[in-house]
DNA sequence: CTGCAGGGGTAAA
DNA sequence: TTTACCCCTGCA
């Protein structure tokens, strides 16, 4: 077991990180620790006044394991105080989640993750995911416990629409299996992706995958290692909260995207992405 | 207890 | 632009 103690970090909230909708693995604990699965890592993350206690097996050295996939080496004080400035509903909603990051998820998982997420809710995501996981990933014990990692392309290469169908997927099942070619074919090469700086370039390539849309692909470019900052994902909650906020019409559902993505640019420009997230985990977390 | 709407959208018509 | 879609949950 490996474990790290970081006294101090900026923008730490477990709360805030975990259920603020970009991540689906990590679980909470009857202590209020979370524990999660990324990559080929098992990791409890517990949170004692200022002091953030990271513990578990990681497969390379934990220190970087963690700065990596906690994006631990960027100012979220700095992009808080540039997003407080814009306006009061900003500032208010930063105040509500001050301790948001954005993870860096693999690009392989958060694809998979998200088309799942497509006209779905979170508990059922969680579920699909952790089926897939135990039933093609691989086992990984600690404290007591079995965890499995996030099934590879290649694990996934030979698994049936109709397993998947087994599994709960619904129509979704269709979309992974032919998303899981694509990939292995290379019609869309994750490797080239990653290394690609042009962000409708990326775009345009994974709106090519099955079940992956607008808001999934956004998702994708937020929440994975590919952390575009400038893209807003528009769901439901965004469409609500921007309206509420900013546009105003009696009925939210005949708001455009067109115009809710002009006011997002308009009025966050690069940081658009992170503005989306404050203001989601707020309006979401104040129908609960 | 049964029926039904709706959920962090997408694809197909 | 509109509609069906797996499955689960909450609620009338």
């Amino acid at each position: 077991m490996q474990k790290i103690i970081l006294n101090n970090i900026d923008s730490f909230e477990l709360k805030d990180i975990f259920d603020c909708g970009q991540c689906f693995r990590w679980n909470k604990e009857q202590d209020g620790s979370y524990t999660g699965v990324f990559g080929e890592n098992v990791l409890n993350v517990k949170k004692e006044n200022e002091k953030v206690i990271f513990q578990g097996l990681c497969k390379s050295e934990i220190k970087e394991t963690i700065e990596e996939y906690f994006d631990l080496k960027r100012d979220y004080t700095k992009i808080k105080n540039t997003l407080s400035k814009i306006d009061d509903n900003m500032k208010m909603s930063i105040k509500y989640g001050q301790g948001i990051r954005i993870l860096n998820q693999d690009l392989w998982e958060t694809i998979i993750s998200f088309i799942i997420s497509a006209n779905n809710n979170i508990p059922r995501i969680k579920g699909i995911i952790e089926r897939i996981s135990k039933k093609y990933g691989n086992p990984i014990n600690w404290n007591g416990k079995t965890y499995y990692t996030f099934p590879t392309p290649e694990q996934l290469k030979n698994v049936t629409v109709k397993e998947y169908r087994e599994l709960g997927l619904g129509f979704r099942d269709k979309r992974i299996y032919e998303t899981t070619q694509m990939i292995i074919n290379k019609q869309v090469d994750l490797e080239k992706l990653k290394q690609n700086p042009n962000t409708l370039q990326v775009r345009d390539q994974l709106l090519s995958l099955s079940g992956v849309g607008p808001k999934v692909a956004d998702c994708i470019l937020l929440f994975s290692t590919l952390k575009r900052f400038e893209v807003f994902p528009i769901d439901v909650w965004v469409r609500r909260v921007m309206n509420d906020l900013y546009i105003k019409q009696a009925d939210e559902t005949k708001v455009s995207k067109a115009q809710i993505e002009k006011v997002a640019k308009e009025k966050f420009g690069d940081l658009a992405g992170l503005a989306q997230q404050y203001l989601f985990y707020w309006r979401r977390e104040q129908d609960i």
